[in-house]
Parts: structure tokens; C-alpha cells; sequence
DNA sequence: AATTCCGGAGAACAGTTGTTAACTGCATGG
DNA sequence: CCATGCAGTTAACAACTGTTCTCCGGAATT
């Protein structure tokens, strides 16, 4: 509301930041149901209680990570599914904008792959809405296309869903190769390629 | 080895399978990385000092969580990529079989959804290799089958793979919808069958 | 019938956890 | 320039954790 001029408020959001930032690098060896709260204050070096001027609780600081992680994501969408000029080259393209994300924010990706299912009922929650949010966008870009003509509502929502479905997977696949030989890598790319092509052959011949 | 004379080994593995269940229950709400020791021989009502004469700690509990939650699944890979008859029949009756094992046992495949990338390293080895060991299945009924001439070996690993994530994402999906209103698990069952209809048709055109 | 084996119980340990209360110092708004 | 607000601190609490050691009773072996 204030037109919040500053000093004050920029400390808080600084230590608000170090606080999301410990809590996403303690998370890559354990789930957020597991996370405690000294832990985080302990990595941040503050006192356990300041955390309480930030969150209510660790499932509290999850649902703002969940934000974090997938906020940045919608921008995203648009530029993956946006010109077709060659079919193919929309699939790789789209694949090495997934691999680039993952190399730049590895720990966001781990983070929502890891509570999409896991043990924290609002994050779980949380997580399903915004994936929600990206399934329809994906759906309303899909609707522009010219070869949706004839397609029906379901339809198109099952073919977003598949699409958002499947980018996690890629994803959390390229997450697991991140650090391995780039044979390996190379293959993961190759097969993500692949099953974004069947689906796209799929997709062309649905209606017949 | 030894001729198993019994009363004693099968009282045994009572109270481990016991440690088992009460272990499955407690992680209905929350990761195997949070659950405790404790926790679980509270719940069954024997000593704590008692789960080492079964497990050498929680994350060795999840590795044989593993074995029993996707052991059972080998055979139901035949049924459902069995006779071929009518595609869409094929289908429906595979979807059909995911709903009935997810309704038979939920607990297995939350377990397996949420632990698939959960925070316990030794566990999310195991899932990995029984997946890849059903991938393999997978691959080598596909090879069979009289639509695949002409297709490579990497096509056919990504083709398995694809079923394979497609039905955990299914399972999962229909997991969530457990207690929904019958709406909604009408609409689950019918994207699912979507989905793979898909999948089939971009199967069929895959050597355009 | 005597002896070994072993699943489980009991007690105790040092260390950790979330949460409360009352405090301190400093940027803020009057 | 002074009074208020508020991010962060300190101290203490009861409750809980994993792990070790010692012991017990009954099945298994001989």
C-alpha cells in the first residue's frame, strides 16, 4: 500500500530471500515435510526465531517457493509454443529451452518434481494450481493453431495436459543427467526429441 | 538356505511386515525422509530398539517398500500389452487395470509416486531400476508386435518409456481423484484413454 | 534334557526440534 | 527530535529423535 520507501523493508526482503535460497539448497538432499526450521535459520546465521517474522511454518516458506520456482515459468510457455515454421525445429527448439532451464535453476526444477507429490499438502496443492494455470495457457495457444480445427474442448485439454506432463518429465530427466557423461546427456536429449515428435505425429493425424 | 523350520522365522516376518504397513500408513501424509524410527514402532506397538532386527534404518525400510510396491507389477505388464485385437479395446481394458490397482492399493502408488523423487538417494535408485526394468519389459513386447517393423532401437526404448511415465502419471492422477466426486473420475478415465489413443495413433504414422 | 540362539524389551544417552516470552536497537512517521 | 513500529536476539521449555548396552524368555539345536 505505503509507497514503501525502503531501508527497512529491503533488509526484510533480504533475509526473506537468504531464508527461500538456504531452505532450496537443504532441499536437494531431503523433502520439505523433513525441513526444519532451525535448519534453515542455522544455514542463513540467524536466530531460529526470526523465521517467524517471514513464515508461519516450512510448508508456509514451500508455498512460496512453489511460486519462485514456477512464477518464472509462464513467460516461457508463449515463447516454446509460439512460431511453427518447421515442426521439428519447434521440437528442438522447445527441448533445449527445457535442458537451458534446468541447467540455469536445477534446484527449482528438483524442488517441484520432488513436492509435486510429496508430503506437504498445500505445497502439493500449490504446485497443482499453477501447473493448472500453465495447462490452460498451453491449451488456449494450442486453440490458435490452425490444426486444431475440429478438435473439441477435451480434447485440447487432454493435448495441454500431455504437453505440461510431459515437460516436467523431460525436465526432471534432464535434472538426473545433469552431471553425467555427455553421452548420456546427448541420448536424453535425442529421446526427448523423440517423444515430443510422436506426439506431434499424433497430433496431426488425431482426427482421421 | 536352511530348510526354514519355522515358528520362529515366521513370527519374524509378521512384525516386519507389520513395520512395513505401519511405515506405508504414516507416509500417506508425509515423505520417507521426515519419517522416523520411532514413529513406526510406535504405530506397530513394539520396542524401538526392536526395528533394528529388521531394517538398519528408515531408508532401508523404503528400499524394501520398493521391491513390495512394484514387485507385484510385473505381471499386469503382459495383460495390458497382451492381445491386440481391437485398439481402442486394448485401451480402455489398460486403463481399466490401472484404476482397479490404484483403487486395490493407494498406498503403494503414493508411495511410489512421491518417493520417485524424493529425498532419500538409495531409494529413488530402486524405483529407477525396477522403471527401467519395466521399460525393458515394455520394450521387448513392443518389439514383438507386427507394428513395429522398421523401427529402431531407440524408438522403441523411447516408446517404452513413454508408457511407462505415462501410466505412473495416470495412476497418480486417478489417485488424487480416489475420493473425488464420480464426475471427475469419469473425466480422469477418459483423458487417460485420450492420451494413450494418442500416443497409439502417432504410433502408427511414427514412419511416415 | 540341556544349551545355544535370537527377537524383542527396557533404560538411558546426548542431541535435536518447534514455540513461547521478554528483550534490544534502529529505521520510520509525526 | 522524539515516540512508535518492527526485524532480529537471547534464553528457556517440554517433547522428541537415533543409537547403545544390558537383559529376558522362548524357540531351535544337539
Amino acid at each position: 500500500m505505503s509507497h514503501t520507501p525502503g531501508v527497512r523493508q529491503a533488509q526484510k526482503q533480504k533475509t526473506r530471500q537468504a531464508l527461500l535460497d538456504a531452505a532450496l539448497g537443504l532441499l536437494e538432499e531431503q523433502s520439505l515435510s523433513s525441513l526444519g526450521l532451525r535448519e534453515v535459520t542455522r544455514a542463513v546465521g540467524v536466530a531460529p526465531t526470526a523465521f517467524y517474522r517471514h513464515f508461519r511454518s516450512t510448508d508456509d516458506l514451500g508455498v512460496a517457493l512453489v511460486e519462485e520456482a514456477l512464477g518464472s515459468l509462464h513467460p516461457m510457455i508463449r515463447t516454446t509454443m509460439s512460431p511453427a515454421e518447421d515442426d521439428d525445429e519447434r521440437i528442438a527448439r522447445a527441448v533445449e529451452l527445457i535442458a537451458g532451464h534446468v541447467a540455469a535453476h536445477p534446484a527449482h526444477v528438483r524442488f517441484i518434481a520432488r513436492e509435486r507429490h510429496g508430503g506437504v499438502q498445500p505445497v502439493r496443492r500449490a504446485i497443482r494450481e499453477q501447473l493448472a494455470r500453465f495447462a490452460e495457457e498451453v491449451k488456449a495457444e494450442l486453440a490458435t493453431d490452425a490444426s486444431a480445427a475440429g478438435w473439441s474442448d477435451a480434447d485440447l485439454r487432454m493435448l495441454a495436459g500431455l504437453y505440461v506432463d510431459q515437460m516436467l518429465i523431460t525436465a526432471s530427466y534432464f535434472l538426473e543427467t545433469l552431471d553425467a557423461p555427455e553421452e548420456e546427456r546427448r541420448r536424453a536429449v535425442g529421446t526427448a526429441r523423440r517423444q515430443l515428435r510422436l506426439i506431434s505425429v499424433g497430433r496431426r493425424h488425431w482426427l482421421d
